[in-house]
DNA sequence: AGAGTAATTGCACACGTGTGCAAGCTTTTC
DNA sequence: GAAAAGCTTGCACACGTGTGCAATTACTCT
């Protein structure tokens, strides 16, 4: 109390009972007679005592914290991410400490640094997990989730968009546009998330009977993907059709397209990006993209940590999120298959199908 | 060690040694022979034993754990300063606990839950600080920075940009081009950022004589921005000179001017912002705008926070970064005071002057 | 009223670490 | 070779909390 800290003891002489009665007072479910208790928590008030969350954990090898590691904030995905996370969290009672690593780097030594602080759980977002590291969590038996990524691992839990469907819904849509030479513009290949989109939509293409396939690496950056976009559209014959790994690459894309090369979008080439950022809709670019739900996404990653954490869960689900496919202005559009729901172009052929039955 | 967790005593029974000697060889400085150190580091190493951070915390009385508030990450320079402060904080050995805040409602409630977790410093971003909350602070002995706001306070530490003369170069670089009548797109009215900017920009615009001024209030939000850019548009006689209190606000007015109403920018209308953030530079908009130097910022809050908790500084510091008006595209440009510096123009009229005098 | 039961309370220990203090040991110095 | 000085080392306490256990108190029922 002189050191400007103040204790249950502190609190425990001025109301008159033992240092184990105020603890109880503010541990839910224990038992304490409604006079103590008022008596402790006038004491409290005016001491403007609250218990030492440090102790706490201390003591319960709980620390109510959730490490939250992110690889890079240059797309806006993953501020968004990182914003409904905090408040998911904060709702649960829990607190986030944030950490952040190389994209590409493993995150070892980050991992150090996060397991001696005894955090109840871990969130990993776009970043690759190694399976030493899925080792050591198990070890510690400190529950992990992946947002955006899954790993081979099947023990490991993750949260992904339902990325192959995703990827097969751009094919088809950019097959029904009528475009002929398709390109992808790849993130980091090592990335699980790349991988799925990647190949779903090129093996749609395939069964579609398409051969006029290209690729180029943008490693999820503006400066890769304006360098792919270079690659690409000057060639003898360019695509006429691109799909980006992600929207930020996408916009990269967009902005090469039409301020270097003097390309009209989506007359010249259609572009299509993944993940539905907010600049996504902005009416300069008005992109084409699949959406990736953040805030379900969000709210799956901590109900999965939870269940974990608070349930004894084992562990090791893959929760995939679907999105749609949002049809804006970036890409020609096919003549059937759009529909419209709450003011946003949405492709979904089946409906259609479903409504001509119907008529 | 049973339960999983690996304790010093573990370490210190398997090296034949006491838990003191254990917890002398994580403790630099300590005086450990070289010898027991070597069968305390194998044994540790063997077994995977890292100092439990919490119940070192609970010891020291430190936590090596910085509480950092944001109030919303819609705009982008807070995610980017995030990331900053992450490393710098990263590299100087502490933690980051992110809370989320209602950028408008006071964090009284919030602000419980950090001092709980006994945390060794707090940064507040785009937070009003009540004087209520600075008292708590200074009672707990919290070392307290804001970023990107000050308060009246003068014993409470900020960072800021140099406000006044980034908007006082605003109203000059305008003036400069030409311009006639000016408005402004206000963010928070409470917010101390946008008051300086405001009233230093007006300022200088009712000494150069200027009497037609309007202004919108934008709220710091891309709805309020492109409300107030409709309604200072379609006025019967609307401005030739917007300058919007950051550069979220201004590329939303950018649209809408665009793509709503049809203006050419800046033919039709200039638009200035303040921030410089990533978007601002892409091509879309290209947009003219004061740069608040984001890791320069993070930089001096950091250093700021550490002069209080290691070195015993009293703090009250006021901080004021300066930055460049960065010349692009979308406000006309003057016939004079624009240098070039690593390929990016900006608005130096002095230098412009000292040019001269020396040829 | 007395016995039996339920609720409340305090003691004491545990959580895992850092560190002052004194004792033990090693090295230096005369 | 003995005394002095300097290193190491272990003991024991402190940090602030939660909780099992036993003791005490309050309450209920016959």
């Amino acid at each position: 109390m002189s050191r400007g800290v103040i204790t249950s003891a502190d609190v425990a002489l001025r109301a008159g009972v033992s240092r184990s009665a105020v603890s109880r007072c503010f541990t839910p479910g224990a038992s304490v007679s409604s006079k103590t208790r008022g008596r402790v928590m006038e004491a409290a008030q005016a001491l403007g005592y609250r218990p030492n969350a440090i102790a706490r954990s201390l003591n319960k090898g709980r620390s109510r914290m959730i490490a939250v590691v992110l690889g890079y904030m240059d797309n806006p995905f993953y501020p968004a991410m990182l914003e409904r996370l905090a408040a998911r969290l904060q709702a649960c009672g829990y607190r986030l400490l944030l950490f952040t690593a190389k994209p590409d780097g493993s995150c070892d030594e980050l991992f150090s640094e996060i397991l001696v602080y005894q955090v109840d759980g871990i969130i990993l977002g776009s970043i690759l997990l190694t399976s030493a590291l899925a080792q050591r969590c198990r070890a510690a038996r400190i529950p992990l989730v992946l947002v955006n990524r899954t790993t081979d691992d099947r023990v490991v839990s993750s949260v992904t968009a339902d990325n192959r469907n995703g990827a097969r819904a751009v094919a088809d849509f950019l097959l029904a546009g009528g475009h002929k030479r398709f390109a992808y513009v790849a993130g980091l290949a090592s990335s699980s998330t790349n991988h799925d989109r990647e190949t779903a939509f090129r093996k749609r293409l395939t069964e579609a009977g398409v051969s006029a396939f290209i690729r180029e690496e943008g490693a999820y950056t503006r400066e890769g993907a304006q360098d792919a976009a270079r690659r690409l559209l000057q060639r003898p014959r360019p695509p006429d059709a691109i799909f980006c790994a992600n929207d930020h690459m996408a916009l990269a894309v967009m902005d090469v397209a039409r301020f270097e090369l003097g390309l009209r979008v989506p007359e010249d080439v259609s572009i299509v990006g993944y993940d539905d950022v907010a600049s996504a809709a902005w009416p300069s670019y008005r992109l084409t993209t699949v959406e990736q739900p953040v805030d379900v996404m969000a709210q799956a990653a901590v109900d999965s940590l939870m269940g974990r954490i608070e349930g004894g869960q084992r562990g090791g689900e893959q929760v995939r999120i679907p999105g749609e496919l949002v049809v804006r202005d970036s890409a020609r559009r096919p003549a059937s298959g759009i529909v419209t729901v709450d003011g946003q172009d949405l492709w979904r052929p089946r409906e259609r199908m479903k409504a001509r039955a119907k008529a």
